[in-house]
DNA sequence: CCTACCGATCGGTAGG
DNA sequence: CCTACCGATCGGTAGG
């Protein structure tokens, strides 16, 4: 029964992520699908009711993720679960449509929604930056992290990731992956003591 | 008589840039000239043909700025060259129009204009690269940058100045210039040697 | 879920 | 530079 509905919200991911939102027509979503366009209306109020449904289960599943790979942290050792952040990162990046869209409208919001994903945008980071921090305090303990504050190992994280993001549609799969490594490399030894290990 | 044209082009980069290519229509673009639609014709055979003009005439003008810096660079001084060309960039990210419609095509390019927008990405890249090459092999020669390769020196270098841009969308500009300063601390002790200055 | 249709807007043209 | 207009396509509705 609500087979369609999902269909309809799979394919509208897809094409919202590829040609964005105001370039993709319900027509089209519908003749993926195998419906016309008026059957859209059964399940969704309007166009901006489809994408905005659509984007509230991009932003569960990334949050969920996220949430997961903090369970598994070894508490241990904060170098390696910085490094696990970053690797969960990169492979969403490379392997989800969900990545796609988010970075299409984190980048450039289509004008209706703009203040629903700066929200959403904001509570995303508030998720991360609170893994972030807890990894940092750990690692202070352990004497690592010299010379950095809090907010500085948050903020360089995180500019380290959204460089990563936009990168990953400028190059081919290998060439991106050398980019990955070179601009992690650069930021471990950043943020690594200089008297070193 | 061809004032028209320039103030057509100057509007043009503006909504392009803002609401991307597809989502900009001639009507507003000559709305915003003071002009009727039509007239735009006169100056440009189609909607297709006003977006290359724009296009070429954004990467002459980026290509000039950083042909400028480079020119201006006092090559005894390594780091500060980096640096120099990290502000440049910085500046030239909250200051110029051109910036915004650059970043939005190269990562989401219509449909129309792959190819081409492509070519223009590598030509750019290109001489990007080429600058940050030459401030890494003069750090080289003077002991700095040690256990980097050039192409990690590029790489990284590349990721913090995308990072940094994505990061202008969200942030307040109090917030941003904290967060680019992070980036910027954390990405110089990355890049430079274990054993200290 | 469909067919048939709406007003609005798109890029572009004719003709002056 | 303009007015007037074109066929195509958009999101959305009526009615079954």
């Amino acid at each position: 029964m609500n087979d369609n509905k999902q269909r309809i919200k799979n394919v509208a991911l897809d094409y919202f992520g590829q040609k964005g939102y105001e370039d993709t027509s319900l027509a089209e979503i519908a003749k993926e699908v195998g419906i016309k366009k008026p059957s859209i209306y059964n399940h969704f109020r309007s166009k901006e009711d489809l994408f905005v449904e659509v984007l509230e289960d991009l932003i569960a599943s990334e949050v969920t993720a996220y949430r997961l790979t903090e369970g598994k942290m070894n508490h241990q050792e904060p170098l390696l679960n910085i490094r696990k952040l970053f690797d969960l990162f990169c492979h969403r990046l490379m392997t989800t449509k969900e990545a796609l869209l988010w970075k299409r409208v984190t980048f450039f919001p289509p004008e209706p929604f703009k203040d629903l994903i700066q929200e959403h945008f904001i509570h995303f980071e508030k998720v991360t930056t609170s893994i972030l921090v807890s990894v940092f305090r750990e690692g202070v303990k352990q004497s690592l992290f010299q010379g950095i504050t809090e907010d500085e190992f948050v903020a360089s994280f995180l500019c380290l990731v959204d460089g990563v993001f936009l990168e990953h549609h400028y190059y081919t799969k290998e060439i991106f992956e050398q980019r990955i490594q070179s601009a992690w490399k650069v930021y471990e030894r950043g943020v690594s003591s200089y008297k070193g290990e």
